[in-house]
DNA sequence: CAAAGCATCAGGGATTCCCCGCATCGCGGA
DNA sequence: TCCGCGATGCGGGGAATCCCTGATGCTTTG
């Protein structure tokens, strides 16, 4: 229902000739916030957008035409098809940089979108400002986060170091997992125990441990991920099974 | 951090002397929208945006102060209290025409927009233009929907049996509503409580009550049921695009 | 107007959470 | 071999929660 590119690709464009600006590609479902990062990005001298899309497979199409330096894409174009098009964006351009924009504050998806191969994670509740930045950031190379976020995910990373980027539920023992598992089923810790013939402590324990291996604070960030992650198993099932 | 009332309320502003403009005020947590939206109406004749907020307490002030015609708010402020704001809006200034703007096409929250007395009921999957017809249409006091979303409000009010096979969840109260999206985004109960500036003890009469109302035994369960809402929630947001 | 529903909060016992510590077992190294 | 280390299983105890039973206004509705 929208045009995919407002302007030619091409084109000397309205925004007072730019000399070899940064060319950026914007995806995102809602036109509102296009039309507003685009009027903020073409602001600048050096920024210059080239596309815009509103779902994966537009997004390609304009990527392939407008040959940008920057895609800033927003992942929650359905969960998953957001994760799922920056992963065939980097398949198929895998130079090109990628800036990840998102509704929420979820760190499970900023951890999903830098394995996918995202540059930067930013939140649409950042001020303009900040877009700018992280875009210049993401430009040269660097890898942009908000300090929060970045901080936790440092120490993620620091404590169980892998460089192969394996999620930190690898980390978790065979016991853990089946706990963790438990959990993301939506069983309390008291049924838990029963199931598994354990003291209702022992279950308090694994609890503990997992929360420190996936760095969380919470009981409440625990079940938020282990639902999170149930749901997620059941998708790579469907598609790239029992690889263990 | 962001100014309240990015143009003198009453001086001569600088897109161009308008005559009598009608007044708007833009209420959304998301700066990039805000600006996006703000650009749209400014660049018409008889639009302009007199004052801007990014909450609830911003948005009152700038209201009282700006003295807008219609106001712009975003129902999903933060994932919570935007039907609360409509409703003190429309208990302080009772004339004050409100279009509300939602992330998805969240039926549930459109029906109960409308109750707490919106004038209109937007998606920002719709496009740029649309925004503005829906203004116009709310400033001459007649309400807008979508066409889609109109009709299915339609024929769930002629037939009592709703084509989307009412879930329980339309039993609960805008605030049962609000807590439960809470719940559905990963927060407690504290820190729900202290978001909503209300005691522990109302957070958990909220949750007994969904409960009841969802026929839920545990909290655990009532959780995991939160969880999965709220992703469907945005995958239906998702699949509007595509769904024409 | 009466009845029902909503929104707010309290008291208090049952559970869970979360910080400690502790024991055993097996495995891989010094 | 003996030592450490992680996995697994458990406990104490205080803080926080869950989950009952009310209770009080206020609105909506019949």
């Amino acid at each position: 229902m929208k045009a995919t590119a407002p302007q030619p690709p091409s084109a000397p464009v309205a925004n007072g000739g730019k000399k070899n600006p940064t060319r950026i590609v914007i995806v995102d479902d809602h036109p509102l916030l296009r039309k507003g990062v685009g009027q903020l990005i073409n602001n600048e001298k050096d920024l210059l957008v080239v596309g815009e899309a509103e779902d994966a497979a537009k997004a390609l199409t304009a990527i392939e035409t407008s040959k940008p330096d920057v895609a800033l894409i927003d992942i929650s174009l359905g969960g998953a098809s957001g994760i799922e098009l920056l992963k065939n964006i980097k398949a198929r351009f895998p130079k090109l940089q990628v800036l990840v924009l998102s509704m929420h504050d979820e760190s499970v998806y900023a951890h999903r979108a830098l394995r996918a191969g995202a540059s930067g994670y930013i939140m649409k509740q950042e001020a303009t400002e900040k877009v700018l930045t992280a875009l210049r950031k993401v430009l040269r190379g660097e890898v942009y986060l908000s300090d929060r976020l970045g901080a936790r995910m440092l120490n993620t990373l620091v404590g169980g170091r892998s460089s192969t980027a394996t999620s930190p539920i690898e980390a978790l023992s065979d016991r853990e997992l089946e706990v963790f598992s438990l959990i993301g089923q939506g069983h309390g810790t008291r049924p838990i125990a029963e199931k598994l013939h354990l003291s209702v402590k022992t279950i308090e324990s694994h609890r503990a441990h997992i929360k420190e291996k996936l760095n969380l604070q919470t009981a409440t960030e625990l079940v938020h991920h282990a639902i999170q992650w149930v749901q997620s198993e059941r998708v790579v099932g469907a598609e790239a099974a029992y690889s263990e």
